[in-house]
Parts: C-alpha cells; sequence; structure tokens
RNA sequence: UCCCCGAUAGCUCAAUGGUAGAGCGGCUGGCUGUUAACCAGUAGGUUGCAGGUUCGAGUCCUGCUCGGGGAGCCA
C-alpha cells in the first residue's frame, strides 16, 4: 500500500514511494523530461517526469494537462539541493482527478489589485496570499493561546447589538427585530466590561464592522478583532498587557512561520527588535515630538495618519502613546486624577507605518460621571441601563483593549494593505467575491 | 463626502491627432535539469459608456460608470 503523504511531510518520506493528492500548479516542459509543479496546500514540490519513466499516454497526458487540474501522482521523494523546498518527486505516474479548463486565469507574472481581488477564492492558491492566510491562521492560534495560558476566560460579545457604541454614523444597520433597529457591532468591548465582572479576565475575539465611507490599505468594512478586558486593573496594566502580548505573539509567528515569512520577503530582523520595554509617550510628549519635526499640531486634536507615521518612525518598536485629551476619546474614558482634561487611554502604533493596531485603555468606574457623560455625548440612558449596573453593582478599576487582527498582520507580515490579511475582504466597494 | 490617478487582447502594459502593438497566458510544434525556462509558429480587439471638436480621435474637450491611492474617521 502506497502511502498517502502530503508536502509537508516529505522530509519523513525520503526514498520512498508516495502518493501526492493536488493540483497541478505550473509546468516546465524540456522535451524528453517534464518539470510539473504541484501543490497540495501544505506546498509546493517540483515532480520530475522522464519519458522513459512512464508509458507513453501519461507522459503525453501530463504534457498537456491544463494548470490547475487535480491531480494524483505517484512518485518517489528525492532530496535535492538544487529544488527550493529541498525535495523533488520523481514521478511515476500521473492521474488527472479532473481536468481544469485551459483558461485558469491567474498567471505567475504580474497582476493588478482590482484584477486579483475579483479573483479572490483562486489568488488564495498563490504564493504572498497564500503564505499570509498561513501566517493568519498561526497568529489567531497564538493570539488565543496567549489569553488561555495567561487565564483569561474566552467571552465572545454577540454581532448584533440594540444600540451604537459611540455615534451612529458608522454603523451597518440591520432590519429585523421588533420594534427597534439593530446594527452589526463595532466592539464587544462593553459587554466586556460585564463578562470581566463576572470572571475577571476576559477576551472577546470576533468580526467587527464599520461602515465607514474609508478607502485606503488600513480599512475594511469587516475586520477581526480581539478585546480583552480586565478586572481591577488600571492603565498601566492595560499598558503592560498589550506590551507583553503584543511581544508575544510576535514571537510566535517568527518561531512557527518562518518560510512563510521567507516568501513574504518580510525583514524578520525588524520584527526580532520587537522586545519589551516599548516606549510610552504621553500625550503631550508625542505632541512635542510632532513639533520637534517641524510638524504643524495643535494640542487637543487627534493624530491623522500622517502623524502616526511620523512618531513611529522615531522608533524601532510599537510605541503606546497614553492619556489624550478626553474631548477625543470616547464617553467611557476614565478621566486621569491627575489632570480631567486628560483621558486613561492608550493606543499602539505599530513600526514601519502600519499605523494604530491596538486603543484602549481604564475605563470610567464611577455611575455618576458615566450618567453625566451619557447625557453630554446625546445618548439614550435606557439603552445604557445594563452598562450602568456593572458601576451599580461592585464596580472596580478596569480596563482593556482592542487589537485589529488585520492591521497587525499586515505589519507582521509587511504587507501593503489589510484587503491580502484576510481571505474574502469586504470594503466599501468590493462585496465580491 | 472631498482631493489626486487610472481604464487599450484573458493578464501586465506600449502606441507625436494619421494602418491597433509587445511580453506573458492559450493552442500547435521543438528541446533530458528546467527554476516566472527557452525557441518557432498561430489564434485573439466595439481602445469602460455617451456626447463633442476635427478631413481624421486610443490620443483633445464635457459628462457618466467602475477601479486605485489618499484625507476625514478609525483598529
Amino acid at each position: 500500500m502506497i502511502p498517502v503523504v502530503s508536502l509537508d511531510q516529505f522530509d519523513r518520506y525520503v526514498d520512498q514511494e508516495i502518493q501526492l493528492q493536488g493540483w497541478l500548479y505550473n509546468r516546465r516542459s524540456k522535451g524528453k523530461i517534464l518539470f510539473l509543479i504541484l501543490r497540495d496546500g501544505t506546498g509546493i514540490v517540483q515532480g520530475v517526469m522522464g519519458k522513459k519513466d512512464v508509458p507513453d499516454e501519461v507522459f503525453e497526458q501530463a504534457a498537456h494537462t491544463p494548470y490547475e487540474s487535480s491531480v494524483i501522482v505517484r512518485g518517489i521523494v528525492k532530496k535535492d539541493k538544487r529544488a527550493p523546498g529541498g525535495f523533488e518527486l520523481w514521478l511515476k505516474d500521473f492521474q488527472v482527478q479532473r481536468p481544469a479548463q485551459p483558461d485558469y486565469p491567474i498567471s505567475l507574472k504580474e497582476h493588478g489589485p482590482d484584477f486579483l481581488l475579483s479573483h479572490r477564492h483562486l489568488w488564495i492558491r498563490h504564493g504572498k496570499a497564500h503564505a499570509t492566510l498561513k501566517v493568519r491562521d498561526k497568529l489567531i492560534q497564538a493570539i488565543r493561546r496567549y489569553f488561555a495560558q495567561q487565564g483569561f476566560v474566552n467571552v465572545d460579545a454577540p454581532i448584533f447589538t440594540p444600540s451604537a457604541c459611540e455615534g451612529t454614523t458608522t454603523l451597518f444597520e440591520v432590519d429585523y427585530f421588533d420594534d427597534q433597529k439593530a446594527y452589526l457591532t463595532q466592539s464587544g468591548q462593553l459587554y466586556m466590561e460585564a463578562a470581566a465582572m463576572a470572571f475577571g479576565k476576559v477576551y472577546c475575539f470576533g468580526p467587527t464592522f464599520r461602515a465607514e465611507k474609508s478607502k485606503t490599505r488600513r480599512h475594511l468594512s469587516e475586520f477581526w478583532m480581539v478585546e480583552p478586558e480586565m478586572a481591577y486593573a488600571t492603565l498601566d496594566d492595560v499598558m503592560d498587557l498589550a506590551e507583553d502580548f503584543v511581544y508575544q505573539i510576535v514571537q510566535e509567528v517568527l518561531e512557527t512561520c518562518p518560510r512563510e515569512l521567507e516568501l513574504l520577503e518580510r525583514d524578520v530582523e525588524k520584527l526580532k527588535k520587537v522586545r519589551p520595554p516599548f516606549p510610552r509617550l504621553r500625550y503631550d510628549e508625542a505632541v512635542e515630538l510632532l513639533h520637534k519635526k517641524g510638524m504643524e499640531f495643535s494640542w487637543g486634536d487627534d493624530f491623522g495618519a500622517p502623524h502616526e507615521t511620523a512618531i513611529s518612525q522615531e522608533f524601532d518598536k510599537p510605541v503606546l502613546i497614553h492619556r489624550y485629551p478626553a474631548a477625543i476619546k470616547a464617553f467611557y474614558m476614565k478621566p486621569d486624577p491627575q489632570d480631567p482634561r486628560l483621558a486613561l487611554g492608550v493606543d499602539m502604533l505599530a513600526p514601519e507605518g502600519y499605523g494604530e493596531i491596538i486603543g484602549g485603555g481604564e475605563r470610567a468606574d464611577s455611575l455618576e460621571f458615566l450618567e453625566q457623560q451619557i447625557q453630554k455625548h446625546g445618548l439614550r440612558k435606557e439603552d445604557f441601563e445594563w452598562y450602568l449596573d456593572l458601576r451599580r453593582y461592585g464596580s472596580v478599576p478596569h480596563g482593556g483593549f482592542g487589537l485589529g487582527l488585520e492591521r497587525t498582520l499586515a505589519w507582521i507580515c509587511g504587507n501593503h494593505h489589510v484587503r491580502e490579511c484576510i481571505p474574502f475582504p469586504r470594503m466599501m466597494t468590493r462585496i465580491y467575491p
């Protein structure tokens, strides 16, 4: 019985005959010898077929099988220094499971973004798109492992929510529930605050939705966010967690994805520098830094993308910026006891201009203050009664943050655009495939 | 919503206002070590849509559609 072996197991089958179930990725013909590039989802290998090694009809068929036909081949695994992956497969048989049409659209040459995105369902078979999604899987595993090891309980937040978290303009409306509008969630945070009062340390991890009219390489309409929340935690605790968390997940990806990062041509030396401590700047200090660099900026404004890039360029690690003006932050942020103009919020900017990957902070724990804030922001108090209950029944200092998965992945992979960092991106201009 | 850029063969792109082109991919053939192989042949076009200027428009003008990049907003 000839074993069916996947490409990532080839090192255990050197000089043995195996079967490979996969697809024909590419072909080079040299007359009486065929080089058939095969992929099986776990990797790519060059199959070598000499005309004398197989019956004529098998050779003829292999020479003319269209790319991306599904094929089952039999051959001997050979170590070979010339092979990019270290192995070759000396073919003894080549069976076409189902021939592809001869007009497979994606070639190994360059394509434009519009074409590739319209063929995303096929594009994910190829090169960097494929490698990025593999890294995404490992990153997700690292995230879940980290929180499990730190004693966090996974408590997922709902996708449908009854009210806006902060303003209604960025929400997708859903018309289904009786008597009231519903929205797709833009954050699970408020629910995590409830969960933290029940379990201590919690996190949620799921899709979030923003109906922003944003067309930039940092924006998706649907993206994934992981949001830890801790009871009895201060802003410093939140910053410590964010720092250690980002350090650990980057380390794990470096360890588990060396081949993918190489294929992505990522300069891993830059990622290896991501070790604690990360620089921590007060908003005031960040503003000063911008002024020192000759940029115009008024105290009280929020940082735009050019400012974020300018700040992150000064460091070779992620940088934490904390204590923003309260006026530009969300209603639930706790004011700084040292200076009530400031809120105990923190953002983390990724290096190399990848922008904000984390936003969070310490939450307001006073019932009276939150009631004022809800009124000040023009929110409907009845929508937030459950949230206020958390302050009525055993309120404690607490906080957490949200990390955007695709932005983090774009940074780790060195990808230009977040749309390549999610299997099927949803953007303002794109809902297909 | 605003600003900038673009749309020509399946793909990536050329073409001074004067006959619509190349490379890749497809198809046919050649080659026993190719690495985005190479060589020869061949098929493939309503130049995004609608108007306008002109003897003549892929090219200039106007409007529209679609896409890309960015701003604002955000992760």
